[in-house]
DNA sequence: CTTAGGG
DNA sequence: CCCTAAG
């Protein structure tokens, strides 16, 4: 239990955060400034008991104010706004308005607007839902369950002295930062706005720029800020002293009102000068931060009309990591629907149903640079354990049949490979070796794929008859033709495992293979294993090429003793008839001298037989 | 993925 | 046989 959590206190320390007190135009208030309420980072241990923020911690928080600031500073430059000295200034600012007016109502606005509407709303369905969750946080964090008994008359319990600290407070701290408060006092009518000058309110009321021009979307979140509520009127919008009047049924309005101005002063000195209760802030922010985070989404739903507000947010915003609430869900509706549009499930979400708990988790499931990490989750002994989910197939190696190695190997394999083979996905019988690459070091190797049922027993059909052909080149036995195949891995003198299985080569394979590539050519290892060794589901093109290799080398070697060796060498598990040698010894020189392409023409120095032999078929 | 070569 | 570097 790490959670970080804000601790309201007082604490002068922190202002030197915020530059935006001191300078500036002279607080209205100098009392609150003196006094104001600041988060202070904590953790809370395991028994309840806090200790201070590490470094770390203190870090990143700072990271965050900074980037606050960086944030506003923007507006500040911009020059915009007149100071907001007074609280008056409503006229002036209305004037202002009108002289910028005029590009106001670019028709581009208003055709983006639809797209850039359809994403924000769905966005705004879903984090109301957050909103109300963070509502419920804060009112029973501060316990005194305000929030939502609008008119209880406990101002004075509130740390700031009363409600009216709300804005004198709110436009004193945050003086420095610009957003034009003034334009916020007395009544708007944001139906009236248009865009540009939604745009100046939206700066005004959370000191920082947006660049949605939606404007049904800025009139929400405008209402949303000067409320503090989240309970906004989809179609009108006139907000006189911080509530919203819906047109027809003024005080019907549920709005929070003032009250939750106590925790969102909190949140306010903290963080950004708008009136917003922080965590409700981190949720609701502007569909850009959402779209930020969604953007880890490779088929991220703001790809087309919005696509200029992300860039252009992120260029002024820094990217948050994704909270693990984010990733979850993304994954979440990525593997449900997730094509291209998340439109309909975010809706779901959108409902208040949400829980609240998923959320305050820590971030864990991301890897310092905010990268996700593909795990796969273990619940062992009620832990979580996270292995890393790795997936390796062999690429186009012997069929392994796990069932047969793990048959074949009870001991140590029996536990390994079932783990190993829940990690691989069992259907696929060609594991690759790779997973067991570190045989000489995980102690447990892989098993020979020898005892192969069904597959087997269909191709030993083919074996068989070709045994019978080769009886007669080969003294093998017919029978135990495969008892011989295990060659399993064999234990090393340190405990380690070599070599996994030794298939040795039968003449008939060996036959084959010089058959092979008589007719296909040297080097063609591909096509005389897709062609010639079609049954055989062992032997790849590189066995072949390696026998290949091995048999030259023996052709060569023995050629001058001739037939000799056959009884001369040590005893060769399958010696191999001299003929064949001979005819691999004289493939390879054709093949040396004769580059792929020439026909026949140019094999006179070996006799007919031979070649005949060897290129039946092949010419 | 397929080849070639080294180990 | 295994592993890898190269097309």
């Amino acid at each position: 239990m790490e959670t970080e959590v804000g601790v309201g206190g007082n604490d002068e320390a922190k202002l030197d955060d915020m530059p935006a007190v001191e300078a500036g135009s002279p607080p209205s208030s100098p009392r609150e400034i003196a006094d104001p309420v600041v988060y202070k980072l904590v953790r809370v241990v395991g028994d309840g008991s806090m200790v201070p923020a590490t470094d770390d911690e203190v870090m990143e928080v700072e990271d965050l104010l900074e980037d606050d600031k960086s944030e506003i500073h923007p507006v500040a430059d911009t020059g915009q706004n007149v100071g907001c000295a007074s609280n008056d200034e409503f006229p002036s600012t209305k004037t202002q308005f009108d002289d910028s007016e005029g590009q106001c109502e670019n028709p581009e606005v208003d055709t983006e607007k639809s797209h850039t509407q359809l994403d924000t709303t769905v966005e705004l369905e879903k984090l109301n839902a957050g909103i109300e969750e963070t509502v419920h946080l804060f009112a029973t964090n501060s316990n005194d369950g305000r929030i939502d008994q609008p008119e209880s008359g406990g101002e004075c319990s509130n740390p700031l002295d009363g409600p009216i600290e709300n804005e004198s407070l709110v436009s004193a701290v945050c003086t420095n930062s610009k957003p034009d408060f003034s334009k916020l006092e007395g009544e708007i009518c944001l139906d009236n706005l248009s865009v540009r000058e939604l745009h100046e309110t939206f700066k005004a009321t959370f000191g920082r720029e947006t660049s949605v021009k939606d404007k049904q979307w800025l009139k929400r979140r405008i209402a949303m800020g000067l409320t503090n509520s989240c309970d906004i009127s989809t179609t009108t919008f006139v907000i006189i002293d911080n509530k919203v009047v819906k047109k027809g049924k003024e005080g019907s309005a549920k709005n929070v009102e003032g009250k939750l101005a106590e925790v969102s002063v909190t949140g306010a000195v903290n963080e950004n000068c708008g009136g917003l209760p922080i965590g409700c802030n981190n949720l609701i922010e502007n569909p850009e931060d959402v779209s930020d985070e969604r953007l880890r989404n490779p088929g991220a739903e703001y790809d087309c009309s919005v696509g200029d507000l992300q860039t252009e947010q992120r260029s002024a915003k820094r990217v948050r990591k994704p909270t693990k609430r984010y990733i979850e869900e993304l994954s979440e509706v990525e593997s449900s629907e997730y094509s291209g549009k998340l439109v309909s499930s975010v809706k779901n979400s959108g409902d208040v149903q949400s829980s609240p708990v998923s959320h305050v988790r820590p971030v864990r499931d991301t890897w310092s640079d905010g990268r996700p990490v593909v795990t796969r989750q273990d619940s062992l002994g009620g832990s979580d354990v996270q292995v890393p989910y790795v997936c390796r197939v062999r690429r186009s190696r012997p069929r392994e049949n796990f069932m047969a190695l793990m048959e074949l190997q009870p001991s140590s394999m029996g536990m390994a490979t079932k783990l190993a083979k829940e990690a691989l996905g069992v259907r696929d019988n060609k594991i690759e070796k790779k997973v067991f690459k570190a045989r000489s070091t995980s102690g447990w190797i892989q098993k020979p794929p020898v005892t192969e049922s069904e597959k087997d027993k269909q191709y030993q059909k083919t074996k068989a008859s070709e045994l019978e052909k080769d009886a007669e080149l080969k003294h093998m036995d017919s029978s135990g033709y495969y008892s011989d195949d295990y060659t399993g891995p064999v234990p090393t003198a340190k405990g380690g495992m070599r070599r996994k299985h030794h298939r040795p080569w039968t003449l008939s394979e060996v036959v084959k293979l010089v058959d092979g590539v008589a007719r296909y050519g040297v080097g063609r290892w591909s096509e005389i294993k897709r062609l010639a060794f079609a049954s055989y589901s062992y032997r790849t093109s590189v066995d072949l090429k390696d026998k290949w290799r091995n048999l030259l080398r023996a052709s060569f070697a023995n050629s001058p003793a001739e037939k000799g060796m056959l009884s001369s060498r040590k005893h060769v598990s399958v010696p191999i008839p001299a003929p064949i040698l001979l005819r691999v010894r004289e493939l390879a020189e054709i093949q040396a001298q004769v580059p792929p392409n020439l026909s026949s023409s140019k094999f006179g120095a070996y006799d007919d037989r031979n070649v005949h032999e060897t290129r039946s078929g092949y010419l």
